[in-house]
DNA sequence: TAGGATATGTTATAACATAACATTTAGGAT
DNA sequence: ATCCTAAATGTTATGTTATAACATATCCTA
């Protein structure tokens, strides 16, 4: 599968990373996520599983996905989009700056999803809005649904 | 069905709000309604459908009550929490303040949810976040996963 | 190189949600 | 009053998302 430089890139990142950190990125999740870099827009679990049947003319079961998936997202490369079910790559492993709570703007009409990163005022301002009720945060990410710059001005 | 006096009060502000705006709260809507009302912690809609057979000794087929559930929703009553598949009562309608963006704080370990109101900072962060890029938000909700206070210090 | 931990295979099924079309009911117009 | 229409509900079937349970293979390490 063809990647552009700026996907490669961010493959190569993540090996780099798992060989760093002891976490296996063995050839089936490898593939996973090259499809999940190479992909142009979220993608659900069974989107993935006809993907990787397509590409890499191979069976992957349901199963085997949701444990794919479970391994990138635990391990902070790919995000879940909760209300729509679908999964997507982080689009900020390449930056350099600290990573952020994950937040993403979902176009209602287009399905494009945008991930911005959350500013520092504004995560502050949730982390004091939830520690006066003794709650302890646990990597939250927002989801915000709406209409994209294009299909406002269409 | 009984109700505490709170909790008998937010089904009269429903239903109040129903005469005024002319949104048809039936007879079957109610009874869901109801089952939310009294409802200690958010349900699937397998769980409301298991309830309604048993407090009303009368089916309710899952189509319908996705149905009820949309309406519920549509109308701002109910919540779903998008993570868990899950609904609950908005826990603000007998609130005297203007209606503000949900934010659940959910326990991943005793399943507890709170909903607390967004503060004004936050929200006025988060838009001019958003607006930057031409995105216009579509009553965003926040889902935020962690440990409640109990779960913190047992 | 044996043994335990981690990953994957396999089968089945649970849990969540909606499409499509039929029928009933509520409420306004005449 | 009763007809008409829109909204709500009934009914059946099926699509979609996700996991349980247990078997097998692979990897690392002592």
């Amino acid at each position: 599968m063809n990647l552009s430089k700026p996907q490669q890139a961010v493959l190569n990142k993540i090996e780099t990373e798992c060989a760093t950190t002891g976490l296996r990125l063995t050839a089936k999740r490898q593939k996973v996520l090259t499809i999940l870099i190479a992909a142009t827009s979220p993608l659900s679990a069974y989107d993935l599983i006809s993907s990787y049947q397509a590409i890499y003319a191979d069976a992957l079961s349901a199963m085997s996905a949701y444990r794919m998936l479970d391994f990138l997202t635990e391990a902070g490369f790919v995000h879940k989009l909760s209300t729509t079910n679908q999964y997507l790559i982080c689009s900020h492993l390449t930056c350099d700056h600290e990573h952020e709570v994950p937040q993403f703007l979902i176009c209602d009409s287009c399905h494009d999803v945008q991930e911005i990163g959350i500013r520092k005022g504004l995560q502050d301002e949730l982390e004091s809005s939830i520690e006066k009720s003794g709650f302890s945060l646990n990597s939250p990410q927002l989801e915000l649904h709406g209409l994209c710059a294009n299909c406002n001005n269409p």
